[in-house]
DNA sequence: GTCGTTGCAAAGCGTTTGCAGCCTA
DNA sequence: TAGGCTGCAAACGCTTTGCAACGAC
């Protein structure tokens, strides 16, 4: 039998939020959002859940430099990221950087990149 | 009265490390090197070591996702970072790429980025 | 009834801090 | 000699793990 998967409140709840989240969530933020939903809700189940949903491939991990790792769903597409200075928060980026290759020493292989630009969101700005 | 530094055998030690380093250090690593020349170092003395340092601003941290933070001499001028998949090491790349401003929504203002490879180095590709 | 899941608490792990003794300057 | 520096160990903050009770199927 391969892995089963049960389907609970918990699981559920840590689902729901990822579902509806328009930036990427660090574990402490998907807690907090799930605990409203769960009573007693523990961080040690969260921190399962996410597992669960990374293996099964349905969220991936954002990791920003001297950031906590952030996750988000991974029907998403190829994009990157911006980071607020001011207000801390992630947003998505679309669209992506060429000529990254040209970048590397010749007989090296790229096969992925990451790019994260740092500012000030347009919130924060005014 | 300003602070003060003294010169001592750990500092110089961890010091050296660092001039001498072609690719960013973790303190783990950091610790390793330094250890060889410094019976008995404790690894609070190194990451003491490079707070004092980072705070001169002599070396820079090099924070590349899912790692542990590196640490370089910050006069290298600006450059991004790539990671080998296969040997985990970090090398220094020159040259950056353009038109990062064009990602980011607009009122969205960008003052840093950062930009890291990933892939299998020339020694790794063989 | 199984056995995967949960909450709690303990254990890990990397980093930081408190402290008494050491050693630069 | 003064006070910054060091090593050790305890303290931290975050993540993982062990375990008995719980509950999905």
């Amino acid at each position: 039998m391969i892995q089963n998967s049960r389907k609970t409140k918990q699981r559920d709840a840590v689902h729901a939020v990822l579902e509806h989240a328009d930036h990427p969530l660090s574990v402490a933020e998907l807690f907090e959002a799930a605990s409203k939903h769960i009573d007693g809700l523990g961080v040690a189940t969260v921190y399962r859940a996410v597992s669960a949903l990374l293996s099964e491939g349905w969220i991936e991990a954002v990791e920003i430099p001297g950031e906590p790792v952030r996750y988000e769903r991974s029907d998403k597409g190829h994009h990157h990221h911006f980071q607020c200075e001011k207000c801390d928060r992630v947003f998505d980026l679309s669209g992506c950087v060429e000529n990254l290759r040209t970048l590397v020493p010749p007989k090296f292989r790229v096969s992925s990149h990451a790019v994260t630009l740092f500012g000030t969101c347009a919130t924060c700005a005014r």
